[in-house]
RNA sequence: GCGGGUGUGGCGGAAUGGUAGACGCCGGGGACUUAAAAUCCCCUGAUCUUUGAUCGUGUGGGUUCGAUUCCCACCACCCGCACCA
């Protein structure tokens, strides 16, 4: 072979045709294989592939190819979760249909990612926004209501009170609507929910069978559900009413000193309707977005009112507030204030100047230390406490709660954290709600001969609010049941319902059916799935739900949708600014020696922290230009080097730049295959063969850094030894290692080396397991545990050995300096430490 | 505010209780060339009294013969918080 140049421009296109022509990547659900599913989180079709995707679709192509060749059938599709808001404001922004400019999205992106090679099955390909998608969604949500998991209640969203529409959370921005500016409030409307708490319990206890998802994940979704065992009784109110309450911290009912219950409480409601300065409190209560985060880093407000209630033990009366920071969605929507030991309380307490009791210490002598500035959380004895005194915490709190059971005022009861969840959305471009409202009959499900319940073309999107809603005909229909006049259903359904269920679609297609049982036995659970950790709790544990609740109703034996789960880390950038603070692209910046510079006019630049490629920072980087300028595999081995593939990859123009260096040195290396070769080279032969187990064990590990920097060392090895047969075998080695990560250029390089078939379909190598042990190990020699010699020794030599050689070495006695040896440490092929 | 994570040379990282810095990038020196590109070789944590030694894995403590790794506290940054996807 003549030293040439690998060109990707021609190679890259030629092998993916073939590929294709040979449906190298189809799945066949009956092979007789083992089953393999491969499954990245589709993408949302904004326009175009970014580098976190390639990242992400790329570590997923590689095991998806590795698998191959380890003799798997595997299924590795792509779709499109082509429903979201995007795609409206496109349509408010640029006159565009949200169909269309999605469309159009789509078969951007679609080329884009098959220019990077992917091994995809796109014969399986289908955008959520296909009616025949979306109509299948909506037969599993009358399932779902027919099996009582789908109800309707009212529930606070965030509300635009001048462009009188609701808002997403994203489109409030410091508490003000994104495009009018206004204070957002809260307002209740009717929605549609799902009983996702009924598998609170399941939901929980699968995560102990999820062996191969992160541990942090895992906790995350523990922490999010949220089991918690308390104490739930009732206040007796100075007005005659009960208030119930729920506590986890039973333990400290001696140190409650006020009541605090939820605006939209019941007896809020009440004393408001006689009272203005109650209802003008609850109004303000409303003000502010409905978020977590908005909601508890708002100051605590308080209205103190005259009601009283009496406490269960002591029998004082203590004030009863309204306050903002109680939910009502949580637990009875009233709480005891304890403002000791819970530190909302404790700011409550301090602001509206109420009792702040210790009745927690850290030991009894310590009942009457002071409360310092913040309230004490933590474990302890209580303290101040009447019949409670000297307990634990734990004992404590099962005291209280077997004294409220038997004297018949409260009961131990399981709470969770974990909420329904509410998919009704006031928007257009999603999966309408197939149901349809009759004035007679109420509520009742479109019959699924009728669906899919498809949305309208015809729709404006110069008004703010929701286009179904206005559409002169759309939502007018007749009731299924009376035949009289009725209106559809104009909410549409959150868009994570979209990707609950998508991976089922993609393993079993049937056009009369959301799926086929048999096929899913086959191909679920996913393998391998990977995405971003931003979806750790939310799609993950609805995805989950869907398939429990479907498992549930009896359309297949899944419980677990994903049985291991990777969260890779973002692609990050460079920023650039000038001195105004506004943002430039990397294109538009040059370094000037040390000083950054704009191009266009020499305006310094000041570069600034590396953060996720955003739009709004402008540090992106097109996948499109970097694959014309190096081809797809110097990008796919980019992806994979250097980052760990669950920490954050900083791109740099240098290490593409290192990585298509790297493309041409293989692409010389494999030119130096040469068959009439002939001879043996043991230590290179060893590093193949360690290196074929190494690289199979990262890949599976998804440890893809490491099995790039075990093909760089074998690479070096190879190029610098002599012909021989040994050295073919590592350049053949090298080539099949290189496979899944760089395909075009192995192809290339297979086809040169005179092999007709695709190396895609090739097997993964095989080793001689005798081939891996070393003869020979360096062991490290210390002295009060710092190195002061290194011994090369044969391999299991043994302790007294090892022993006697450290302390031989010159080293290590003049190290020792005569002290005395009181304690030798041998660890065998590893170290010897010697303690003076 | 609450929940979760991360922190090692100039940069990305390796080492998960046993030789800290594998491998890559950047940088420096050299070879080849009329020259350049490409390629190849060598050096590259810091400090010092430099054939050697000391320091060094965010900060401060602890456990251990031995800690980047385990424990406690703190700091900084990142992700999520239920209507962004």
């Amino acid at each position: 072979m003549t030293e040439t140049r690998f060109d990707p421009s021609s190679a890259d296109g030629r092998w993916q045709r073939a590929w294709h022509e040979a449906g190298t990547f189809t799945a066949d659900s009956n092979s007789d294989k083992p089953k393999s599913y491969i499954l990245e989180m589709f993408p949302y079709p904004s326009g175009r592939i970014h580098m976190g995707h390639v990242r992400n679709y790329t570590m997923g192509d590689v095991l998806a190819r590795y698998k191959k060749m380890q003799g798997y059938e595997v299924l590795h599709p792509m779709g499109w979760d082509a429903f979201g808001m995007p795609a409206e404001n496109a349509a408010m922004e640029k006159k565009v249909h949200p169909g269309s400019w999605t469309r159009s999205n789509i078969e951007a992106m679609k080329e884009q990612l098959q220019r990077i090679g992917f091994a995809l099955d796109w014969t399986r390909e289908f955008a959520t926004c296909d009616p025949e998608y979306y109509g299948h969604e909506q037969a599993l949500f009358l399932d779902m209501y027919a099996s009582d998991l789908v109800y309707r209640r009212s529930s606070e969203v965030n509300w635009d009170p001048v462009d009188m529409t609701v808002l997403a959370n994203e489109q409030v921005i410091d508490g003000k609507g994104w495009r009018s500016g206004a204070e957002v409030e809260k307002r209740k409307l009717d929605q549609w929910f799902l009983k996702i708490t009924d598998f609170a319990d399941e939901l929980l206890d699968g995560l102990g069978d999820l062996k191969h998802w992160p541990d942090k994940v895992r906790l995350m979704q523990e922490n999010w559900i949220g089991k918690s065992q308390g104490l739930e009784f009732s206040f007796d109110l100075s007005n005659g009413q009960k208030l119930p309450v729920y506590t986890t911290r039973p333990d400290t009912i001696f140190g409650s000193s006020f009541c605090a219950i939820a605006a939209d409480h019941p007896i809020a409601q009440a004393l408001a309707t006689d009272s203005a300065e109650v209802t003008d409190f609850i109004e303000e209560c409303k003000r502010g977005g409905t978020t977590a985060a908005a909601l508890e880093t708002a100051e605590k407000l308080g209205y103190r009112t005259p009601i009283t209630a009496r406490h269960p033990f002591t029998g004082e009366a203590m004030p009863v507030f309204i306050a903002n920071f109680v939910l009502m969605d949580y637990g009875t929507g009233a709480v005891m204030g304890v403002p000791g030991h819970d530190q909302r309380d404790f700011e409550f307490a301090t602001k509206y100047d109420l009792p702040i009791a210790r009745v927690v210490a850290a030991d009894p002598a310590q009942a009457s230390a002071p409360m310092g500035g913040e309230a004490e959380a933590g474990d302890g004895v209580i303290v101040n406490s009447d019949f409670l005194d000297g307990k634990s915490v734990d004992d404590a709190k099962a005291d209280v709660i077997t004294r409220a059971e038997s004297g018949g005022w409260g009961e131990g009861k399981t709470v969770w954290r974990l909420r329904d969840w509410g998919v009704s959305r006031q928007r257009y471009w999603g999966t309408p709600i197939p149901f349809i409202h009759c004035a007679k009959c109420d509520i009742v499900p479109v019959p699924k001969d009728q669906l899919p319940v498809t949305l309208p073309d015809d729709v404006d999107f110069e008004t703010p609010g929701n286009p179904l809603e206005r559409h002169p005909t759309w939502k007018h229909t007749t009731c299924p049941k009376c035949g009289g006049a009725a209106e559809r259903e104009t909410d549409t359904l959150d868009t994570f319902t979209n990707s609950s269920w998508y991976f089922l679609r993609f393993a079993s297609q049937p056009a009369d059916a959301p799926f086929d049982p048999a096929e899913i036995a086959k191909w679920m659970p996913v393998q391998h799935y990977i995405g971003g950790i931003e979806h750790a709790i939310l799609h993950l544990l609805y995805a989950r739900f869907w398939t429990r609740a479907l498992s549930h109703i009896g359309k297949f034996d899944v419980k677990e949708p994903f049985a291991a789960l990777f969260t890779q880390g973002m692609v990050t950038h460079e920023t650039y600014s000038l001195g105004d603070g506004s943002w430039l692209s990397p294109d538009e910046v040059r370094k000037d020696g040390a000083d950054w510079t704009r191009i266009e006019d020499g305006a310094p630049v000041t570069s600034g922290r590396v953060v996720k490629m955003s739009k709004s920072k402008k540090n992106v980087v097109d996948p499109d230009n970097i694959i014309a300028n190096y081809g797809a595999d110097a990008v796919r081995w980019f992806m994979l080097s250097d980052s760990p593939p669950e920490r954050d990859l900083p791109w740099s123009e240098s290490g593409i730049e290192g990585c298509y260096r790297f493309v041409q040195r293989l692409w010389r290396l494999f030119g130096h295959y040469d068959p009439a070769a002939t001879g043996e080279d043991k230590a290179l032969a060893r590093k193949a063969h360690q290196a074929i187990v190494a690289v199979a064990e990262d890949i599976e590990a998804l440890g893809f850094n490491k099995a790039v920097a075990r093909i760089y060392e074998l690479t070096g090895a190879a190029e610098k030894a002599a012909p021989s047969e040994s050295r073919n075998f590592a350049i053949r080695a090298i080539l099949h290692l290189i496979a899944p990560m760089m395909p075009h250029l192995a192809e290339e390089a297979y086809s040169v080396m005179g092999e007709s078939a695709l190396i895609a379909d090739a097997a993964w190598p095989a080793h001689d397991p005798a081939m891996l042990v070393e003869d020979e190990v360096t062991i490290a020699v210390q002295h009060k545990g710092k190195l002061r010699d290194t011994l090369t020794v044969p391999k299991g030599a043994p302790k007294e050995d090892l022993e006697a050689l450290a302390l031989a070495s010159e080293k290590v006695q003049r190290s020792l300096d005569g002290a005395e040896v009181r304690k030798v440490i041998v660890v065998p092929d590893r170290l010897v430490n010697i303690v003076t």
